[in-house]
DNA sequence: TTGCTCCTCACGTCACGTGAGGTGGC
DNA sequence: TTGCTCCTCACGTCACGTGAGGTGGC
């Protein structure tokens, strides 16, 4: 979307991403990514690096928090507005409209901490009980 | 399956387990959960306490490794070859034989616990940013 | 008997995969 | 020009969701 940054294919930010092309276009239809400009049909998608992380971050919430493509929208949402918010702080000068942004922002992170949070405390509860069962085997390998 | 426990129907299963009756119908068309006994068409299905802690940790390594249902198939029949090896090793004298059973068992956690450890890992790190993240807004807050 | 849950089709949906046939050019 | 990647349909698939119409009984 920059002018500036060398331009990518979508085969290329697939293989960036870990995806393939066909998830890219399904994104970009149903509004999680963004049209690609303004493009007469037939013509090639073009991306930055910026596209890049901003697809790398979508697949990494999608596979570790495993939630749909509405959620991960909303999500995405989300994460926009905060952006928008941080602009914001850095224009605006009265102290109290910047504790409010601060404590926004705040909030938003607890939220995606706690999504966050019960997922690893479950994924480390697996992780002990395989953990377990291997030095059961292990001390009777010994025995 | 056992005569001996209390049976349950496909929806307390299914509120056990955390899933849907449709999702363990599903299962049992296509092979990840065994056909309930040999049960005149029309009849309702019955469980006991063994089939909720089974589905429970197929719904467990479902949600938390995110794999197909074809590998999550992969997966529960390891896990039934392990118990099957298992119950060898107990009836088993020859010391030999043990320590072959007892290793291939080894081998097969030590597979469980790198996927589970990768994703682990993964989830550590995108908690560690959310974290960081969540400190630098509190420091502003505070100045 | 009345409710409630269950049964079996069978079509719908979500998130893509996979050609088919054609066009573009970092 | 020749390859390679891209384009847009459009149908297929996986993992279920959701009725429709009917039967069972921990």
């Amino acid at each position: 979307m920059s002018a500036t940054a060398p331009a990518l294919r979508i085969g290329e930010l697939a293989r960036e991403a870990g995806t393939t092309a066909r998830t890219i276009r399904y994104y970009e239809e149903i509004g999680l990514l963004p049209d690609t400009g303004q493009r007469p049909a037939g013509r090639h998608r073009l991306y930055d690096a910026g596209d890049v992380e901003r697809l790398r971050e979508i697949m990494r919430l999608k596979e570790l928090l495993g939630v749909s493509l509405e959620e991960l929208k909303q999500l995405v949402e989300a994460e926009d507005a905060r952006a928008a918010l941080r602009a914001e702080f850095e224009r605006v000068e009265d102290a109290g409209r910047r504790r409010e942004i601060l404590l926004e922002a705040l909030g938003h992170l607890d939220r995606q901490l706690e999504l966050v949070r019960r997922r690893a405390a479950e994924l480390r509860r697996l992780e002990a009980e395989l953990a377990a069962r291997r030095r059961r085997v292990r001390a009777r390998l010994r025995a």
